[in-house]
DNA sequence: CGCTATGAGTGATTTGAATCACATTACATA
DNA sequence: TATGTAATGTGATTCAAATCACTCATAGCG
């Protein structure tokens, strides 16, 4: 499949630039699908692509030395990941997976890096997004540090909730939510942890599932009391 | 207290600007002796001062929701904090505090955005850091996902053995080493716990105490091999 | 349409770190 | 040198989550 500028257009990163630069960025780059499981990113790889995801969601997860999966943030579509190489040009830290079928966009980083150093905005916009990297893996690490766990879970849906339906929503949906799974590894708990936790909401009828593709969150306030810690189960 | 070229050029950020620019920041910078547990920069603050470490230990905590402390990361002399607002003008995630007496030099985010457009080699070098600054978490991040809790101590007490001598060296000294609690919030677990495996490491004379001001590290193999779990206790 | 794999649900049991409640030591400084 | 404070050391107790060992549900697929 071809990548066009039309497609890099969609990526608020490339808003600024010309159809020249979308279409040379264009040429350069890949498009790919994955399948549920796949690698995206492979962690240490020296392939140095960055990776932007146009539909699906993806997971960057890291291995403790004895093997136990780390989950550390969720890419959603308008999104990138793999970045971190356009500034210190090391290797890939963590693996990135795709959670559901995606389609990715890759973009090797030298060409990437080229079109940053004549583009101030893009390099901006890289910096912008590795700053708030660092706000998001503060908070998740702030998060770990809770002894409640349902206030764990709580705030880790918080996160998930479209930022456009926090205010005012009284009721949200998360699409495509994640697997008991793959919240356990965010939240240093166990999965069957996260499933009572879950069982536990479910039962007061503050959240509800609708198949596997979507999670209704009945009660947004009460999700936001519980992760704030203002409210107990 | 006046901040002086001499002293910018200390700091390998700087090592590339030529004595106009060094005395230009030098003239916007301030200078400040902090004491132990002094707070050098306060989560939300918008002072937008970058934090260069000239002297001492930083520690950049950061407080959950129900006011439980946790440990980010340390700061040694040379390196700085509270660089983050000048990629994205956002207020200070974390606090950070001196963990002895330390003198640290400030310059204003705008003063340092100003110098830094001028010298892509600072842009470079501040790019770097972020870039370090998210490997590094994320090590931290799966540090706190092992199970075992003397492998998690160790892991710590390595990445603060001096770089030059984890190869080579057969022992190795930390100087000022954090107090128990320091990295008992480092690595999400109580201070008494720290304590017993400390208790633990000396008992087998692998670590030992010189004074507040000194921890020998007796047999840093022992050390590393734990940490990277080939070796239990 | 049954088969398989993956995810979710659940109880029983174990376990190991948190917590509590102190004692002790070291240090800074008045 | 005394005195107060911060840091460290230690045992007893508690408790909540991990682990284990399953079953059940669902989705995808040949």
């Amino acid at each position: 499949m071809l990548v066009t500028s039309e497609l890099l257009k969609t990526f608020s990163l490339f808003e600024t630039l010309d159809n020249d630069d979308l279409s040379y960025l264009a040429q350069r780059s890949q498009i790919e699908r994955f399948a549920r499981r796949a690698v995206i990113l492979n962690a240490g790889s020296q392939e140095k692509q960055v990776c932007f995801l146009f539909e699906g969601r993806l997971q960057g997860v890291d291995f403790t030395i004895d093997g136990r999966e780390v989950g550390l943030y969720f890419v959603d579509p308008g999104d990138y990941c793999g970045e971190l190489s356009v500034f210190d040009f090391g290797a890939q830290p963590e693996t990135v997976i795709a959670l559901n079928s995606a389609v990715v966009v890759f973009i090797p980083v030298e060409v990437l890096r080229e079109v940053a150093t004549r583009h101030p905005a893009i390099m901006t916009g890289l910096g912008y997004k590795l700053a708030a990297r660092v706000r998001q893996m503060t908070l998740q690490r702030s998060l770990l540090a809770l002894p409640n766990i349902t206030q764990r879970v709580c705030c880790q849906l918080w996160m998930l909730v479209p930022e456009d339906h926090k205010l005012s929503q009284q009721s949200s949906e998360i699409k495509n939510p994640p697997t008991h799974m793959e919240i356990a590894i965010m939240l240093n708990v166990s999965r069957e942890t996260v499933t009572r936790v879950f069982q536990h909401l479910q039962k007061q009828h503050i959240v509800s599932r609708d198949g596997t593709a979507k999670l209704l969150i009945n009660d947004l306030q009460t999700i936001k009391g519980v992760a704030e810690g203002n409210q107990q189960l």
